[in-house]
DNA sequence: TAGGTAAATGAAAATTCTTTTCAATTCCAA
DNA sequence: TTGGAATTGAAAAGAATTTTCATTTACCTA
């Protein structure tokens, strides 16, 4: 079950965000969009259908997004912060290259044997993880040999 | 066999680098250091023993080293970017409580098999990771529920 | 060991990216 | 409808990083 437009919407109302024109349609473009979008090619993207709405906007809607868990934001090389809808399993995990910023997403990653070990041990209650993988993607691998 | 700062001299040296006292005092903090290091803290650190570096320079030769492969660059949230020598095991974990932001390192994380696995789907060549688990730790439960 | 030269340095300015401030506008529950 | 709190965009502020540039320095060569 994918997180869809409308989904969102309701859980914004729920929480007590009020529904704008311009969230909206930060929320269309994310619900659409398959990749890893970045403050700024959102901005782009909105701004074509909705010309006038503010990047200061588009940073605070991706915030309560954030906080709410509807999306995932993750930090790469280069261009520092992306986000992504967030998807089913619940956990989203990142294959990132160092040299070109790329971004390969995994969700299989098997930590639970080791999140009940280290619970265990430290008595921390564990809500979540990151898990990052960092290398040269295949293209920068033929570009630094070359 | 942990990269000490003698080899990273060395190999400065060997790729044509100049070898300056405020480079010295850079490698000399990285290389004692266990800790994820962004370019501010490092600064901070180094200004102690050689005040009067200069914050660019840090950046510079944190370019350098990236360059080389000496260290490894991550991303993680808040202040975005960090470095850390590169080791053996690639390796550096945390625990973090997301009340009180407290810390707890591990370094056993058997991701090996994920890590070649990954490699194998993907073609990356794989350098290192970031994992990271977020929870209540135990002092921030008791507040919690309190 | 002195001298020349390319590389490195620090300070300041310039860029980017992000957040804050604030007055005007808009959503929406009553 | 309407009142009031939330939201908006513009501009200013702030933070992080990079560029520029004149000066200094490491280190190769003679």
């Amino acid at each position: 079950m994918r997180l869809t437009e409308k989904k969102i919407t309701a859980m914004l109302r729920q929480r007590g965000y009020k529904l704008t024109p311009q969230r909206q349609a930060v929320l269309n473009v994310i619900a659409l969009s398959h990749d890893h979008l970045t403050p700024a090619s959102l901005y782009e993207r909105v701004h074509q259908e909705h010309p006038g709405i503010g990047l200061v906007t588009i940073y605070r809607t991706l915030a309560i997004l954030a906080e709410l868990g509807l999306i995932c934001e993750m930090h790469a090389g280069g261009n520092c912060r992306s986000y992504l809808l967030r998807r089913p399993s619940g956990h989203h995990h990142h294959l990132i290259c160092s040299q070109c910023g790329g971004v390969v997403d995994f969700t299989d990653c098997d930590l639970g044997e080791l999140e009940k070990r280290l619970s265990a041990e430290t008595g921390f209650d564990i809500e979540g993880h990151l898990l990052e993988f960092s290398g040269l993607c295949p293209s920068c691998q033929r570009t630094a040999s070359a």
